[in-house]
DNA sequence: TACCCGTGGTC
DNA sequence: TGACCAAGGGT
C-alpha cells in the first residue's frame, strides 16, 4: 500500500484490511475481486492484485509465513527491492539497507551534497546506505527508519527544514550553502486528466460498484472516445484486473 | 533504460 | 490553478 502512496492515506485502509484479512492465508482464501474492491481508490490497483497473488504464494510456498530473506521476498509478486528490504529490516530486524525515495533524498543531500536525488539505482543506493548502517542490529534498524522518517518529515522535497534537522552540523549540502540542483531536471509527471490512467480508473470504478458483470455498452458509457476506451479496457484485461468479453460481459477477476 | 501504472493533497 | 509529489514495481 505504501508504494508511491502517502503514509497518511494508507493508515486507515491498512487498519480495515488487517481486520478483514489478518493473515496471508485469509487473504488467499478470498477471491481477487474482493481485494480489488477493498483496495477502493488507493490507486495503482495492480497492487491489490499483486498483494492477493503474494498472499497465495506465501500460503503455498512458505506455509503462510512471510519469509525473512531478501531473496525469497524478491521472488514474490509485487515485492521489489524496496519492499523486500523494508520487510527484512523492520519486520525481522535484518541488517540490510532500505532505500526509498526519502532515503535517496537524504543520502543525496547529507552525504553527496546534492540538492536533489538521482534516479533509483540499486548499485549506487544500496552500498551508500549500507555504509551508513552501524554494526548493531537494533541501531541499524533505527538508522534505516530514521533516514526514511527524516526524509519524510524534515528533509522534504520542496522546502527542507534545515533549521530543525539533526544532521545540520554534518550535512554536506547544507555546509556547502545549499547549492542549486545542477543536472537536468527530472521529467515532469504526465497529466492525469484525460489520460489512459483516468479511463482505466473510471472503468474499474464501475466494476467495483457492480455485483453483476457489466455489459459492453455499460463499459462504453464511461468514456466517449472509442479508441482510448478500447485501449484502456484492453490494458485492464492484459493486467488481469478485468475478465470477460463483449459477449459475456466484463467483471473483476475471481 | 524509459515508460507505464491512480489518486488526492499541497503550495 | 496547475504543476509537483507521494515508504515503487513490472516490463
Amino acid at each position: 500500500m505504501l508504494q508511491q502512496t502517502p503514509v497518511v492515506r494508507v493508515i486507515p485502509r491498512l487498519a480495515e484490511w488487517l481486520e478483514r484479512w489478518p493473515t496471508p492465508a485469509s487473504l488467499a482464501a478470498s477471491p481477487a475481486s474482493d481485494a480489488v474492491r477493498a483496495w477502493d481508490r488507493l490507486g495503482y490497483p495492480r497492487r491489490a492484485l499483486n498483494l492477493h497473488a503474494c498472499a497465495v504464494a506465501i500460503t503455498e510456498r512458505h506455509g503462510g509465513v512471510v519469509p525473512s530473506d531478501v531473496s525469497e521476498l524478491l521472488a514474490l509478486p509485487g515485492i521489489g527491492d524496496y519492499t523486500a528490504r523494508a520487510i527484512a529490516a523492520f519486520a525481522y530486524g535484518r541488517r540490510v539497507p532500505v532505500v526509498d525515495t526519502n532515503v535517496r533524498r537524504v543520502l543525496a543531500r547529507a552525504v553527496e551534497g546534492l540538492a536533489e536525488p538521482w534516479a533509483p539505482n540499486a548499485k549506487r543506493d544500496l552500498p551508500l546506505m549500507e555504509g551508513q548502517l552501524p554494526p548493531d542490529l537494533d541501531d541499524a534498524r533505527d538508522t534505516n527508519a530514521g533516514a526514511m522518517e527524516l526524509g519524510a518529515l524534515v528533509c522534504v522535497a520542496r522546502t527542507p527544514r534545515c533549521d530543525v534537522c539533526p544532521l545540520a552540523d554534518r550535512c554536506a549540502w547544507l555546509l556547502a550553502g545549499r547549492p542549486e540542483h545542477a543536472g537536468p531536471k527530472a521529467r515532469t509527471q504526465k497529466k492525469y486528466e484525460g489520460s489512459d490512467r483516468q479511463v482505466r480508473g473510471l472503468i474499474l470504478r464501475e466494476l467495483r460498484a457492480s455485483d453483476v458483470p457489466l455489459t459492453a455498452a455499460e463499459v462504453e458509457s464511461v468514456w466517449g472516445e472509442p479508441a482510448q476506451r478500447d485501449r484502456a479496457l484492453a490494458s485492464l484485461l492484459r493486467d488481469g484486473l478485468v475478465t470477460g468479453s463483449a459477449d459475456e460481459g466484463y467483471s473483476l477477476p475471481e
